[in-house]
DNA sequence: CGCATTTGACCTGCGC
DNA sequence: GCGCAGGTCAAATGCG
């Protein structure tokens, strides 16, 4: 590989929320999208508020109210998200259906969230499936409102750039601006196809394809932002034509069903220090692990701190902040869309009987490398970390 | 042995 | 029509 980043790590990120895929709940923004999300940058809290669960639709969504009691206690300390999506002239906010992913929402998805997921319901019209899954961190570095509007403008919409090269079909995407630390997941397992440096940009560009089922046509691509390398442009393409996975251990058509526990996924959980520097190990899964058992992802390993947090839930812990926001980007013509998720803040006494109950030998929580500011060690750690044991229960 | 990743080759779309 | 660049394929490789 000439470039030595991992964006495997990035993409077990953006999966790895799938730990919190089974608690997912469609959230619908209420109408004024660009009103919430005018104010959505002065408060992340702002859209979240607005924020509708629509309980027929998922037994557990919740509407805004409950939303916000359930991140009341953790409201003082939410920062800014670090996630950033553009739209392409479309507000981020609208025509979003965002699943919320809360611990008391730990459960199963519903096939109703499932299918507003996959694009079956018209939630997610894969013109714009960008499912974002988020997890906050505490104090993880913000972008403050000036990086945002850099990143918006970095990330030009191909309609307005009249040398596009863009085909066709690759018209219909979305695309995310996710932090390093901040990559979260979505339900989908994953699987790397190619990998191609892009002219312009001294980072290569991932290929990833759904792994979760063969006739899945539902690509993901994953790059370095070459401005900002601690930020990671996430594109979904191309449309899920299976149900989402209930856990991201089953694989429809997967030859993989070793594993089957039924783990209800949490959002990372990561130390301040350690969502910065985290080399952390892989508890639960390997970049090759074809014979991973991690229950986390089969397919798709998870990123350090969701790995960490992965971890630290299957040791039991359970009172993880978890916040890993999936947004459907609905709409036609949203094919860039910048969400604002903000951070959950995490005690750090709660770390602390987090790596107790991990036990001294993992170690991992808190010791993810910052691969957003150098992948190497990111993907040598990583790697490093492959046959690491689930030690949060895998 | 099976699976995922790597990576060079090939294919396709777009601009000139 | 050509060339460039992005996107995809598939054999090789490596790990559990």
């Amino acid at each position: 590989m000439a470039e030595d980043w991992d964006l495997y790590a990035i993409v077990r990120s953006c999966t790895s929320a799938a730990a919190n895929s089974s608690r997912d709940a469609a959230v619908e923004s209420n109408n004024n999208n660009n009103e919430n999300c005018g104010s959505f940058r002065e408060d992340p809290l702002a859209c979240l508020a607005s924020l509708t669960f629509e309980e027929e639709d998922d037994p557990f969504t919740f509407k805004s109210g409950s939303l916000h009691d359930s991140y009341k206690p953790f409201l003082p300390n939410v920062d800014p998200t670090t996630i950033i999506a553009t739209n392409r002239g479309i507000d981020p906010c609208s025509s979003s259906s965002v699943h919320g992913q809360l611990n008391q929402y730990h459960e199963q998805p519903t096939t109703t969230s499932t299918a507003a997921a996959v694009g079956i319901g018209s939630l997610l019209t894969l013109s714009s499936p960008s499912i974002l899954a988020f997890s906050g961190f505490r104090n993880q570095q913000q972008f403050p409102q000036s990086e945002q509007q850099q990143l918006q403008q970095r990330v030009q919409p191909p309609a307005q750039n009249p040398r596009s090269r863009k085909r066709k079909n690759q018209l219909k995407r979305n695309v995310c601006h996710v932090k390093a630390y901040n990559l979260s997941s979505d339900p989908w397992a994953w699987r790397k196809y190619g990998q191609k440096p892009i002219k312009g940009s001294p980072y290569p560009r991932n290929y990833y394809r759904c792994s979760s089922s063969k006739g899945c046509s539902a690509r993901k691509q994953v790059e370095r932002s070459n401005t900002d390398p601690n930020i990671f442009i996430v594109t979904y393409t191309g449309e899920h034509t299976h149900p989402k996975p209930t856990h991201r251990n089953s694989l429809a058509g997967s030859t993989r069903n070793k594993v089957s526990t039924p783990t209800v996924q949490k959002a990372a959980i990561v130390k301040d220090s350690a969502v910065e520097t985290m080399p952390i190990t892989t508890p639960c899964s390997s970049p090759r692990s074809g014979n991973n058992l991690s229950p986390i992802s089969p397919t798709t390993p998870l990123s350090a701190p969701e790995e960490a947090a992965a971890s630290l839930q299957n040791a039991g812990e359970d009172e993880s902040v978890d916040m890993a926001f999936e947004t459907t980007l609905g709409g036609e013509s949203n094919d860039e869309v910048d969400l604002l998720i903000p951070n959950v803040h995490v005690d750090e006494d709660l770390f602390k009987g987090f790596e107790e109950l991990v036990g001294s030998g993992s170690g991992r929580v808190g010791r993810s490398p910052n691969f957003g500011d150098n992948f190497s060690s990111w993907s040598s750690v990583h790697s490093a970390a492959t046959g690491a044991a689930a030690s949060g229960g895998c």
